[in-house]
DNA sequence: CCGAAATAATACGGAACCGAAACGATCCGG
DNA sequence: CCGGATCGTTTCGGTTCCGTATTATTTCGG
């Protein structure tokens, strides 16, 4: 059963939620988060571990450095962080903190928030 | 009626869509568009106008500079356009272009396409 | 009229990001 | 071992954006 929502719908849905992303810039999320770094941000904590500079470089259509400076970024606010594979030490695996898994949670709170009230 | 989402489809959604904007990268939307801009053009399309840098900045809790610069932005992608308000000279109306309204009813159908197939 | 208020834009120094290329570290097949 | 391949990072020059403060233009009350 998929979830049925009409254009008109789904446009102020996106709207809301990113309307309170900005608004409450500052806190964990967004400080205006561009899309890629959710798009980052959102792979790492949805799809199934590990995820690498690479992977996610491919899976986002994306040059590895965007991926870097991405997670420079992200692991600066301690959304995301990096460690060493010690099985090759070539490939550095992106973890999930306990802040970023908030920050999500939260996204996913305010969406189903924002969808509640929709008028249809 | 309500739409009702649960936080990890809510969230499954979030992400498919961003991945796609990300990913169609070039095309008229997203080019990286942050969370500011995103909220910015939607309200101009979604919201009834006249619409002001003052107006959009209260509304989004930033300062005018920020209004500006992101018009700036959106306006050499021809997302936008502004024009001087014939009534108060002073006064700067964010007008609609097609170009915009295609590309937010892009977004929508993108964001109805990926409801469309979310599992429940 | 004229000075205060309001509006949008601009200046400024600093920070972040871009794509492309170059770079170090590491792995692995022969 | 060692030379090529792989991986993530760094460098480079250039662009964009930030927040704060300032500016130019326009309106309007007294």
């Amino acid at each position: 059963m998929p979830v049925e929502l009409r254009p008109l719908e789904a446009l102020t849905l996106w709207h809301r939620v990113t309307l309170d992303l900005v608004r409450e810039d500052g806190q964990d999320l967004s400080h205006d988060l561009s899309a890629r770094q959710l798009a980052i941000l959102l792979t790492i904590y949805l799809e199934p571990p590990p995820h690498t500079v690479r992977g996610l470089a491919g899976k986002l259509g994306v040059t590895k450095p965007v991926i870097t400076r991405a997670l420079d970024t992200m692991g600066r606010l301690d959304l995301v962080a990096r460690r060493r594979d010690d099985a090759d030490r070539r490939n550095v695996v992106i973890q999930r903190t306990v802040k970023g898994a908030l920050a999500v949670e939260r996204l996913g709170d305010l969406i189903v928030a924002q969808g509640r009230v929709l008028p249809r």
